[in-house]
DNA sequence: TCTGGGGTCCTAGGACCC
DNA sequence: TCTGGGGTCCTAGGACCC
């Protein structure tokens, strides 16, 4: 430990906390001028979704992260909603990173949106004013590069670093001077510290603890008693204000799953006993990616009741072989009761190895079965089936190879709300929506004004799906004649000159 | 209101071994 | 034969996080 005895915290504000603002909503807004200043909830669009991000506007309404999708409409019915596009996001994350990585070689990612820095280790501070100098021009550059607004926060550890950024959102920074944090602490409400949840915070508050002050309190043992060992002491300690957690840049993945609700309950089991080989090749897919394999097949079943249950099985050695994969798994579903219908099938692989090299023919031809499997699967989800497919998006965006589909598989096209695409005559834009044999599309782009909108047959010749565009204009590309200032401005104005009408094709035009 | 998908860590009991 | 203790692995479930 590089300060004094355990428990301390640094004497410097050093460890930087970034989490981005509202990040996949933000991303959006950036992508698609037409909704910045507006209420956009990113989500799981099915009748099962939940909400992933809400913008800060939509968030006036009461919309909020993980709260169904069904309820948000009905809180917020003007929003725009969204499915995610994972691709996007990954992408403007990679950037993100990228500029953390100049400020330290320890980084450690959170998810997509948030990492912590220790600035220290990458010598770019070492007291208050010179990391609140890096945090600052860091998020200037986040903004310049991505578009996107972040919040920082500066601290002695981990939990406090946490705590500024949330205090700081959005698009602020917050540091924490070491030695006022237990000050600061002390009045919080108990939910703030890591790893109080909903039935920690109420079991603490039966035993009448609300706020942090009264856990440090309370003692060490009372905690221990009251929650168990590993929780009581490791709370105890955060309530008091130590932590002295150190950023780690690598940690090895320890499991892979795949898991997915349906739309409607399945009750064949024969159905279901093919979804489990779907998401056991799945699985496989995402297993072999990483370069990994694994001993622990698990599978989860959620009940029509929303009862959660697992069942596993350890294998002689670790495999990533699908067949075997998916031979373990069915054997667990033999141990499940579904009558009454199953909500959530998933299917993981712990206990991970490194991959091991054994046959590559093999190797090859297993790896071909469980793509070709992927299509199949791909292929009877987009036709309307009658049990219905995936809840929200489901499968991978571009990021991984985008399965190869043989053309008599091709059935009508699915234009996912929310996507970008390419029209031959009037350019890039993005779906709004889709059904009854039509696909509206809004002409627009994340440099352009905000564009109007046309609706045409969803086999429309003209109309391809397309990959993100990036969200800020290339240094050396000129802006558009007539555009304001920066991005970042919310433009709400009407364009002032609507695309050409085309008559025929279908390209009526219609109001946002 | 009706609850996603991807993870991590912890607990606890039973098996099994020494 | 009537009682042990510890360590590790496996399984199931639960809390929590983003």
């Amino acid at each position: 430990m590089p300060y004094g005895s355990i428990g301390d915290v640094r004497p410097v504000p050093t460890i930087l906390h970034l989490d981005m603002d509202a990040f996949y909503a933000a991303a959006e807004q950036a992508s698609k001028p037409s909704l910045r200043g507006k209420p956009v909830v990113v989500g799981g669009i099915g009748t099962r979704g939940v909400v992933a991000t809400a913008s800060y506007e939509a968030r006036r309404f009461g919309v909020h992260s993980a709260m169904p999708v069904a309820q948000a409409r009905r809180l917020c019915p003007n929003a725009a909603y969204l499915n995610p596009r994972f691709a996007l996001y990954r992408a403007v994350s990679d950037q993100v990173m990228e500029l953390l990585g100049r400020l330290s070689p320890l980084v450690e990612p959170l998810s997509l949106d948030e990492a912590f820095v220790d600035l220290e280790a990458g010598g770019v501070a070492d007291d208050a004013a010179s990391a609140r100098t890096a945090g600052e021009r860091l998020r200037a550059d986040i903004k310049a590069v991505t578009g996107l607004t972040g919040s920082v926060g500066l601290a002695g550890s981990k939990m406090l670093a946490k705590i500024a950024s949330e205090q700081a959102k959005p698009d602020g920074l917050v540091l924490i001077e070491p030695g006022t944090e237990r000050e600061l602490l002390a009045p919080m409400p108990v939910r703030i510290l890591p790893g109080v949840g909903p039935a920690t915070g109420e079991h603490l508050r039966r035993a009448g603890m609300t706020t942090v002050v009264e856990l440090a309190e309370a003692g060490e043992d009372e905690l221990v008693r009251l929650l168990g060992k590993a929780h009581g002491t490791s709370l105890y300690r955060m309530a008091s204000g130590y932590d002295d957690r150190p950023v780690v840049s690598e940690r090895d993945a320890k499991s892979v799953s795949v898991e997915d609700t349906f739309e409607v309950d399945l009750h064949d089991r024969v159905r279901i006993r093919t979804e489990v080989g779907r998401l056991a090749d799945r699985c496989v897919v995402r297993l072999r990616a990483a370069g990994r394999s694994g001993r622990t097949v698990v599978l989860k079943v959620r009940r029509y009741d929303f009862s959660t249950l697992t069942r596993s099985e350890t294998l002689r050695g670790p495999t990533d072989d699908p067949a075997v994969v998916r031979e373990a798994a069915g054997r667990l579903l033999e141990s499940v009761d579904t009558t009454g219908g199953v909500r959530l099938l998933g299917v993981g692989v712990t206990g991970l190895a490194d991959y091991t090299q054994e046959d590559l023919f093999a190797q090859a031809a297993t790896e071909k079965a469980a793509s070709e499997k992927a299509a199949e699967g791909e292929a009877e989800d987009v036709g309307a089936g009658a049990e219905a497919g995936k809840a929200g998006e489901g499968e991978p965006y571009g990021g991984g190879a985008a399965v190869e589909r043989a053309p008599e598989a091709l059935p009508e096209r699915r234009w996912h709300a929310g996507h970008d695409v390419r029209h031959a005559e009037h350019g890039a834009g993005w779906v709004q929506g889709s059904g009854l044999g039509r696909v509206t599309v809004r002409f627009e782009e994340p440099t352009s004004r905000p564009g109007w909108v046309r609706t045409f047959k969803v086999d429309d010749p003209d109309l391809e799906p397309s990959d993100p565009l990036p969200l800020v204009r290339a240094a050396d590309e000129p802006a558009e004649p007539g555009e304001s200032a920066g991005r970042g401005d919310q433009v709400v104005s009407s364009p002032a000159s609507r695309p050409k009408s085309r008559s025929g094709g279908g390209g009526e035009i219609s109001s946002p």
